[in-house]
RNA sequence: GGUCCGUUCGUCUAGGGGUUAGGACACCAGAUUUUCAUUCUGGUAACACGGGUUCGAUUCCCGUACGGACUACCA
């Protein structure tokens, strides 16, 4: 058995996809659980469509979300280059051979004449309209043109690009290791082009190439390819490495939450949610779309749920460290079925990550809310420690305790209208003078004073409770009040009760 | 249109020739929390349809429907 060897190549032409990441995680998955090598390719083969930033972007957020590349682009390797762009002398000779071989063939027909053909078979309801072993003859090429001219049109830098010779009636059988076996008959290939007129090759030449050069063994990659699959077959057998041709996945789709189809960015944004791992600025419009990063998710959250998307370990566990993931999964235990993309569960295991972190940890997210200085690592932790059970994104930190930072500026009118009376401005104010003489507060201290306060003037604590809340945080909910008093401190609470006691008109 | 791929609760899915078809999210209800959230308990809810094969099919086969991907000198 060869070591296993996977990449993830994506192509620089935008944000990474949130179904790009889950590829991602899976080729990481299978290397690291053979302890095999991923390696990160660049495929940049379109230079119409390069967008810069887009590379800088896709290592960001792999780092982000902690998948590890151990060779490729950013820290080179055996096989470098590994942007396809700066290997293409490399396809050059492989196009070369195909062609030498009878594999493949020169075609020169214009965009025009390309078009027009279409339209003619269209016309004559023709069901195909390919470059193909039926109309290749019709066209302007090496197998059509005599051997003289195509050397002269070659000569004289007359626009050309390789052609693949598929042959015309053959069944191309493929083993796939989530959908089995696939058969294509080969004239439903068409004689897809490999090399474009401006020399680079196309994403069927270059894969293949780099695939084989790099000794991957695993291809895991979109179901999107799998139509394309058989021609990568013809080609690793017209190259002469049918034997070290790697294993194919062909994984399920990522679908839009509601209705149908492949889940995109419009989806998303319609629906609310991100797309991307972080925050990307589009050059081009200038428009910024919100990462999963910057709308408080946590990236192993974000990991765990996608590694779901698709795959189960075939227990009832459900929440797994990436470590744990690692030891679980298997390729065989990937669905067929896309998924929907419920963001839903997505939260939910956000929730459940944010409350399994350790205080100290979470406090980073709140100190990040906060201009620095302005709240020790210890406070924070202590505030995040009161507020983890009832928090879905980082960010709730800062939104859920602002009151610890700012007073209230406004009290809630409804509370207000229901609790604010005589009973709560006796206890308060009583509460409040007596706060005054402990500066060391405590939960449990502040919950025996203002029990003792409510007893000896005849008034039920529950009672109050709204009113007290209200006028020390300003909202009617929140988390345990006599914990959040005692981050408060005394006097700051004494203060808060005191310039409500003035503020709030007595209903 | 053609080719290929797919189809179990609303969603992610387990299961697999004989099961009360299991779990999770979401939703609903109750309990806890003298708040809200959390938590706990319970509930609603699924094998797309039609033919085979079989003593028996949700499970195997075929077809239909539906959905998706692909059908570029894009990846």
């Amino acid at each position: 058995m060869r070591p296993v060897r996977v990449r993830f190549a994506p192509s620089p032409t935008g944000a990474l996809h949130i179904g790009g990441v889950r590829t991602a995680l899976y080729n990481y998955l299978l290397a690291k659980k053979t302890n095999g090598t991923m390696i990160l390719r660049i495929e940049d083969t379109d230079q119409t469509r390069f967008v810069p930033g887009a590379e800088e972007y896709i290592i960001q957020a792999l780092e982000w979300v902690g998948i590890k590349t151990d060779e490729g682009v950013l820290q080179g390797g055996p096989h470098a280059p590994y942007r396809q762009s700066e290997r293409k002398s490399i396809y050059k000779q492989y196009a070369q051979k195909l062609v030498d071989d009878g594999n493949a063939y020169y075609a020169f027909d214009s965009e025009e004449e390309l078009e027009a053909m279409r339209n003619r078979l269209k016309a004559t309801g023709s069901v195909h309209q390919q470059y193909s072993a039926t109309t290749r003859m019709m066209m302007d090429n090496s197998l059509t043109l005599p051997e003289s001219e195509v050397e002269q049109k070659l000569k004289s830098g007359v626009p050309y690009v390789i052609r693949l010779k598929v042959p015309d009636s053959e069944e191309i059988e493929l083993h796939d290791l989530i959908r089995g076996e696939v058969k294509v008959h080969s004239s439903q290939v068409d004689d897809k082009v490999l090399m474009k007129s401006d020399g680079m090759p196309t994403y069927h030449l270059a894969n293949v190439v780099d695939d084989y050069l790099m000794q991957v063994t695993h291809v895991i990659r979109g179901e999107e390819w799998l139509p394309s699959a058989p021609l990568h077959v013809l080609l690793y057998r017209y190259l002469g490495w049918e034997k070290q041709m790697p294993r194919f996945a062909h994984l399920p789709l990522l679908l839009k939450p509601d209705g149908n189809g492949k889940l995109s960015k419009r989806d998303a944004d319609q629906a609310g949610f991100p797309i991307f791992p972080l925050n990307w600025t589009d050059p081009k419009t200038g428009e910024l779309a919100k990462g999963f990063r910057e709308s408080g998710y946590l990236p192993d959250a974000l990991l765990n749920f996608l590694a779901f998307l698709g795959w189960n370990p075939g227990t009832e566990q459900e929440l797994f460290s990436l470590h744990e993931l690692i030891e679980a999964f298997t390729v065989e235990r990937i669905g067929k079925a896309g998924a929907r993309f419920d963001i839903h569960k997505a939260q939910w295991f956000n929730q459940q990550y944010i409350k399994a972190k350790p205080d100290e940890e979470l406090a980073e997210y709140l100190l990040a809310s906060l201009p620095a200085g302005t709240c020790s690592p210890e406070r924070a932790a202590k505030i995040c420690g009161v507020l983890k059970e009832r928090v879905t994104f980082t960010h709730d930190f800062w939104l859920q305790g602002k009151f610890f930072f700012e007073a209230p500026a406004s009290y809630d009118e409804q509370v207000i209208s229901k609790k604010w009376n005589d009973d709560a401005i006796k206890v308060l104010t009583a509460f409040s003078t007596a706060l005054a003489a402990i500066p060391d507060l405590t939960a449990a201290v502040a919950k025996t004073t203002l029990e003792k306060v409510t007893a000896e003037l005849g008034i039920g604590t529950g009672k109050i409770l709204q009113a007290l809340r209200v006028s020390v945080t300003g909202a009617g909910s929140g988390p345990d009040l006599m914990l959040s008093m005692e981050i408060l401190g005394s006097s700051e609470v004494v203060s808060r009760i005191n310039r409500a006691l003035s503020t709030i008109k007595k209903v």
